[in-house]
DNA sequence: ATTCGTAACTAACACGTGTTAGTTTGATCT
DNA sequence: AGATCAAACTAACACGTGTTAGTTACGAAT
């Protein structure tokens, strides 16, 4: 099933059928024409091959979505909905989403399979690491990327969804419960972009109430609940007077909350906990989750956007939606003790 | 950058580029001229374009996952790990995955793009409907398909992960604590083929001790913990008399749980409460949710590895690993009061 | 009556690969 | 010396599409 078979029944040349189903206004058709080519498509049932088109065209109408960390696909929530969202989008303006998540080591070939090989027109980054020559290379060869993730690039031209958030608000409601030495979990070992940044931003929020936060108060787990558990009796030992925690996202967050009880605390009023995305399941919690509130769907939304922008050559339209993240207070904070 | 680049940078003519690097033997060639060929497409950094390759033999080496439910890529928990052993073996094996949620009512669309466009060499389908013309009329012509949730297909030759878990060991040990009237809070709308088949395993364990389950004590949710505190509060109006509760899945427990809060029950004194999935928070709630454990990693590899028997000929061997769930008992049960 | 112009369509090339049928080279056998 | 054969390689076709340059038909202008 070819056009030629759609030719065949229409009645005309297979150069018509190209151009009346693939929309091109090069060349002038009767109205006719047209009608008859897409009625003799649609009886037949005719799917143009997008290995053809591919190789004529050039382009792939389809997009890589790279997961950079498998642990974000194994265990993290913001995943799921942000997919969700790519794939929406993607789908609505006629592209198709691969999906590659990078093992540990031998990203070369996974990069370069995706560009080279598959031909993709542009790719997502979810979480991308602090330093990637690959990246950097593509980016400088300007082509189509859109870092998704908690970033900022000092290329301005890179398409970035800036992570917008504020720790600070967290951090304020914190200290104006009177809280003065705060810890910290991060969501992974240092070199991923969103943990050093979210370090970095939390730091520059202590300092404002002249607080710091030295590395004794400062923990690495695996976005997981049970690393936020592990990283929390390791920071409760390293840091017995610390007094309230801000954990890398809502599943350490849990698991945060288990390794207090199990020392004996009553939550929250031994231990004040704030997480962070606000995933589902976080008002449930017993006490409920404050937590800072990310948008993966709109992160995800306004990504592709941006990227199919980029891949059809025109410059990426700023954001239309709010993606600022919103502080989120329900009932896993209180004053301290003492 | 083609292979027409790397014939003339190791002396030899594009065809032989093409039997090297492809690996075929139906020609017999130099040894020597291999390692040349080799050495100039590595020199090179050539990757073929697949676009080309995908023309001539006929194999797009691509695998389409379609998740059948919008609100699974949403909010369920089991998505991400099994997205991230399927994207694995996949790659292993040179293929790579193109992802499709479906919306509503359009999958026609979805499901000829992927198929007749694109030209998948196989699909997993998460979650498929109990009725899906569609995906009937594939199988029924033998396109290489697998079936990943909780499925008994009735065509023997269609491959699919059995869903051999055992809500028999929960339900027997509900009983067991003395529970005589469970209700039931299912993870989506009749109509899925895993939420109907769990209903009837869970009436079937149930009959086996001479119980029943009304309509009345089943709601009916859609994998968010927002929807099983809703339904629970639906449950607990139409069934006050429930002393225990099986939730679809972990998410919905924990809304489950807050419900029965809301209403002033203790837990697990006045209320039991088991999930299913076992994902990576359950442990961590309080009390601890006693689940069955349903292995997505095993079966998202599992799923991969048959499909790809089936995308090159052979017949789909079967799992090597064992799939059956695992009921795993923590803190969320009690013995029922009076 | 010839030229011109335009609307409507199409022949033919290009994209990059896999594969079949065929050619060259050089050694071995009668 | 000529015939035979195998090893090593290659010319040419096929896959399905988009697109450029060109052809046909036909009414209008000179």
């Amino acid at each position: 099933m070819t056009s030629h078979d759609v030719a065949r029944e229409a009645g005309v040349s297979r150069t018509t059928v190209s151009m009346v189903l693939s929309g091109s206004t090069a060349v002038v058709l009767a109205d006719e024409t047209r009608l008859r080519v897409k009625q003799a498509a649609e009886r037949l049932g005719y799917r143009p091959n997008s290995a053809g088109r591919m190789l004529a065209s050039g382009a792939s109408k389809t997009i890589g979505l790279i997961v950079s960390n498998p642990d974000l696909l194994l265990v993290d929530g913001f995943i799921p909905p942000t997919l969700y969202a790519i794939s929406k989008i993607a789908a609505g303006h006629g592209y198709n989403v691969l999906v590659e998540s990078l093992p540990e080591a031998n990203d070369d070939r996974a990069f370069s399979d995706l560009v080279l090989t598959r031909r993709i027109d542009g790719m997502i980054v979810l979480n991308p690491r602090t330093e990637d020559p690959q990246l950097a290379a593509l980016i400088e060869r300007n082509f189509p990327v859109v870092l998704l993730g908690t970033i900022r690039h000092p290329k301005e031209v890179t398409v970035n969804i800036p992570g917008t958030h504020d720790l600070q608000e967290a951090v304020d409601y914190l200290v104006g419960l009177g809280h003065k030495r705060i810890g910290h979990v991060a969501i992974s070992k240092p070199g991923s972009n969103a943990t050093d940044y979210r370090i970095m931003e939390f730091r520059e929020a202590l300092q404002k109430h002249g607080l710091d936060l030295p590395d004794s108060r400062i923990a690495y787990g695996d976005f997981s609940a049970k690393s936020g558990h592990d990283a929390a009796l390791a920071l409760f030992n390293q840091a017995p007077d610390i007094t309230a925690v801000l954990a890398g996202n809502d599943t350490i967050a849990l698991g945060v909350m288990r390794a207090a009880r199990e020392l004996g605390k009553s939550l929250p009023r031994d231990l004040s906990i704030i997480g962070y995305d606000d995933l589902p399941f976080a008002a449930y919690l017993e006490p409920p989750l404050t937590t800072i509130r990310s948008k993966p769907i709109e992160q995800g939304e306004t990504a592709t956007r941006m990227l199919i922008d980029l891949m059809q050559g025109r410059a990426a339209a700023k954001p239309d939606v709010d993606l600022s993240t919103e502080f989120i207070v329900r009932g896993s904070c209180a004053g301290p003790l003492g």
